[in-house]
DNA sequence: TCATAATATAAGAATATACTTATATCAACA
DNA sequence: TGTTGATATAAGTATATTCTTATATTATGA
């Protein structure tokens, strides 16, 4: 792997917020607005942040009518997966979402 | 892990200057002279990288008379020492710095 | 086709980063 | 003590990053 390649992707982890939204999309896969309601963020923020994420090719994401679910991509090489297992369990803050009523039910 | 401490050490990673450093230390430990010398950039540029490594405690340093010596930080967290090993093999630059009588030869 | 919901993009401001030049520190040694 | 070599720190500038607000895109459904 070439050191601008390796580079470009520790810069997409080295930010809290993409840290956090990596943590998150571990669990499962979650669309936008299910960020922008977990994080308390602006929708154009969490936007940004999911690009370059996806230029890190650290997420993927699949479009299913209106939403667009963002989850980790699997293509990842196996030493950078090795650091998302060290990432903080957030799953709590999904179910939180599910018991809220917010969670989109549609697939 | 907190989220904090883990973007910090992901920030530090997040530049090719720093990776190279961090290559480069693997093999052996080497003082900021010869930084400078195989990276071909200025003495305070490298010290400058040295002290954010040093600060996410990714390197560590040992002074031997006035040199300083960096290292790789045998206390960082697994995970992240799993990285380095998918660093470029850099140690022909080592060599050829030897070679061309420019290594520091005392301890 | 029009309105709406979800998401992306653009542009601007505030902050952070990386390099440069100049200077300070610190150890060795005459 | 004064000088030299190695390294660190400071200050300034150019560039990059992140957030905000405003607007564009895309799909859905009336």
């Amino acid at each position: 792997m070439e050191l601008d390649q390796l580079a470009e992707c520790y810069k997409a982890m080295a930010d809290k917020t993409r840290l956090k939204i990596l943590a998150l999309v571990k669990h499962e896969e979650l669309c936008v607005c299910e960020l922008v309601e977990i994080l308390k963020m602006t929708q154009p923020s969490i936007s940004q942040h999911l690009r370059k994420l996806k230029q890190a090719k650290l997420v993927k994401e699949r479009r299913s009518s209106q939403w667009i679910f963002y989850s980790i991509d699997g293509e990842m090489y196996p030493f950078i997966k090795e650091n998302l297992n060290a990432l903080p369990d957030m799953s709590s803050d999904i179910e939180q979402l599910k018991t809220s009523g917010m969670k989109v039910c549609c697939t």
